[in-house]
DNA sequence: AGACTTTTGTGTGCGGCACGTAAAAAATAT
DNA sequence: ATATTTTTTACGTGCCGCACACAAAAGTCT
């Protein structure tokens, strides 16, 4: 922790007054002086400044009130146009990019559906520096404005040192994507996982929105996990985030007993593995996309697959298994699963479902809610912007928090 | 995150200031400017304020520096009777009771071998009570000079409450321990976790010293998870710290493939239960205490018991297989691992030290550091007296960090 | 040896900045 | 015009940092 100055003291109390000004405005100042205990002339200073820098603005209309007697407060609210971020999310088989403004609102988006898995790095950098210019011209901006750039991928990363210490996605270990792009574009550029991205989001805007504390288990080709954490994005000790296929699971169908990586059973990529296996043999060609996958596994089961519906009820149990122990851990309570695997249907959903709250210890059984969050394309994109957009408010410790349904 | 105002500002400093005395001192002003980045008017000014309050005090003496010129500094240290605190164990066979200074020295200590497993809350509170009066008059203080008691204990706790939620001491759920020791003895009561009271005290004193981010399991009667994550205690989210007993694990051995809960494999209570059997069918009567069970243990291993072999192998491969999981989950440079059932010997903990580097996820093997600390019953003790210490010292926002070796 | 210089640590006015209180000004409804 | 509510302005307090003065010892010159 930084000692205190008044520096700090005015980038605390600016930072809360954006942040209030993005959840819940517009707003007008007696609020926010209501809201964050501030007296007025203190939030006036304030946004009379945060006004002067374009970052907010006052408008007349819509300032109703129960007795609208008095002077007419004036409503203040992010510029949207005060800056504008791209999101980046890189998977094994495509890469999707979003231009947001200040309020990560999506201007512009961009799905290039290529196999990255295993190319060279620097292709990959080529793949996304394109993307990323693409998208900014479409949405008809000058890369000049574009404030900064998250890329959200899975694997283990050192968010503050833009470093990849391992991802499915690349061949080689410890590669500085994040400085790479950072001069390819000329920009700032975030990395995280891609979870976090989504844990931001679903704060921001999802089924996180006013808890301080909550979990996401995402499951695509890998596994993720993304915990909020008194309102914080939980990173372990090096600063990097727990990576959930690495959590050991037992395996108790009979044939294979024995101690596994939880990313061996449950994600995306086990599945496709043992679920080609079953296609090839059945002289079926294997899908293109993960998406595609889990629906032909879903008509596999409705068709009676007993094969196929072992799988995914092995894999179910086993997210079951590590959800519960998280729990124990966490005590979060909500816990959202989200992840394109969960299109696998039913026969994957069930066992999780009855396995977690079997698993879970009594007293905390009651705890956590476990939610469903379809998966949606924009939510990570958002997630991405948001990361950008914490940076850009200038906090001074962290995160900020979710926003006000309106 | 509360908003700022300079009297924040000024409670940061001071307990900034207060924090490095402890670490480092007897330190100089000069010194503390440095390490702090602060001026010297501010430390000048804070220090000035703390002495007046009699915290801390100078010292003429030991003013050693190189070129011993100029104006010899003025070393300042803790004033170790600027306050006294108690801190209180409770296990199931045993309470102990400590009374320290303001530097978390041992003044006097008392250890009361009596089974408080399942006696009425009352029955236990007066006991509590009594051995405190007791200890602090041994002290040589009144009670009126006891700033604070902090207590630990096994279970669910809900610190900020001084709630128990749930122990293996207490026949009831959600008891006010804090509350109403704090009502008998007129003074401020902490209530924790026992493990969470030996965390603090590695990081203050032991092995966790230096370190921000750390993990203890303590392996009693029942299993402890303390973590230390950027400095601070580590929470659940309902302000719970996790429980090690809840967590999960897979039971290889042949007989009884399935899922249970650590504590059911490897507490001491689970190895005393079984071993309980063993003894009982070969005529011996069941030692009193878990250490005496744990050397007991030790004895009959060595003497070529299978069985015993068997019960500490299962113990300490179920104790590997979920720390494997935490450290994939919380990467922390540092595990250290106490308590008494340790003193079962090799036959246990050679499993769990070979089982953890072999479950320890590839990218983090080489991060943890496995210690084993020999469990001194001062050490709890220092750790209750840093809990409450901690509170006097006024932080802000939690945690302190560790004491310089000297 | 004694006075002077050098060196380093500590305390004191002063300005800057941020917050808060109180009162004035602004802007509307009655 | 009056009442009411919001916002701004004027002023006071507290804290930090700068520059400087003061304090105390070691070295140095006469």
């Amino acid at each position: 922790m930084k000692t205190a100055d008044p520096e700090l003291m005015r980038a605390i109390n600016r930072f809360h007054v954006m942040d209030v000004i993005r959840r819940y405005g517009p707003i007008s100042r007696v609020e926010i002086c209501e809201r964050l205990q501030l007296s007025p002339t203190t939030v006036s200073a304030i946004t009379g400044a945060l006004i002067d820098d374009a970052l907010i603005m006052p408008r007349q209309e819509g300032a109703v009130r129960d007795p609208a007697r008095g002077r007419p407060r004036v409503m203040l609210e992010l510029n949207p146009e005060a800056a504008f971020v791209v999101g980046v999310k890189l998977a094994p088989d495509q890469i999707t990019v979003a231009v947001t403004n200040f309020r990560a609102d999506i201007l512009e988006s961009l799905t290039l559906p290529i196999r990255i898995d295993r190319q060279p790095i620097p292709v990959i950098a080529d793949l996304v520096e394109d993307g990323v210019r693409r998208c900014v011209a479409d949405a008809d901006l000058p890369m000049a404005r574009i404030a900064g750039l998250c890329l959200g991928l899975p694997g283990l990363i050192v968010q503050s040192a833009g470093l990849c210490r391992q991802s499915p996605l690349f061949g080689e270990r410890d590669v500085a994507f994040g400085p790479a792009l950072s001069e390819r574009l000329g920009i700032p550029v975030l990395l995280d996982t891609d979870v976090n991205l989504v844990t931001l989001a679903e704060h921001w805007f999802g089924h996180g929105r006013g808890l301080d504390d909550f979990m996401v288990v995402s499951i695509e080709h890998s596994l993720g996990l993304g915990i909020m954490h008194r309102g914080e994005i939980f990173r372990g000790a090096s600063g990097l985030s727990p990576d959930l296929g690495d959590l050991l699971v037992q395996q108790h169908d009979a044939e294979r007993a024995g101690i596994e990586r939880l990313s061996a059973v449950a994600s995306g990529a086990a599945i496709a593995a043992k679920l080609h296996d079953r296609l090839r043999r059945d002289g079926e060609g294997a899908p293109p996309s993960l998406r595609r996958l889990m629906a032909r596994l879903r008509e596999r089961v409705e068709g009676g697959d007993r094969e196929a519906a072992t799988v995914a009820a092995a894999a179910g149990e086993a997210l079951g298994f590590a959800v519960a122990n998280l729990v124990a851990l966490f005590a979060p309570p909500r816990v959202i699963l989200a992840g394109t695997v969960l299109e696998g249907g039913e026969a994957l959903l069930r066992p999780l479902r009855e396995t977690i709250p079997r698993l879970t210890p009594p007293g905390l059984g009651d705890i956590a809610e476990i939610v469903v969050q379809g998966w949606e394309e924009t939510t990570w994109a958002r997630g991405a912007a948001a990361m950008m957009l914490r940076e850009l408010y200038g906090s001074p410790w962290g995160t900020t928090g979710p926003a006000e349904r309106r």
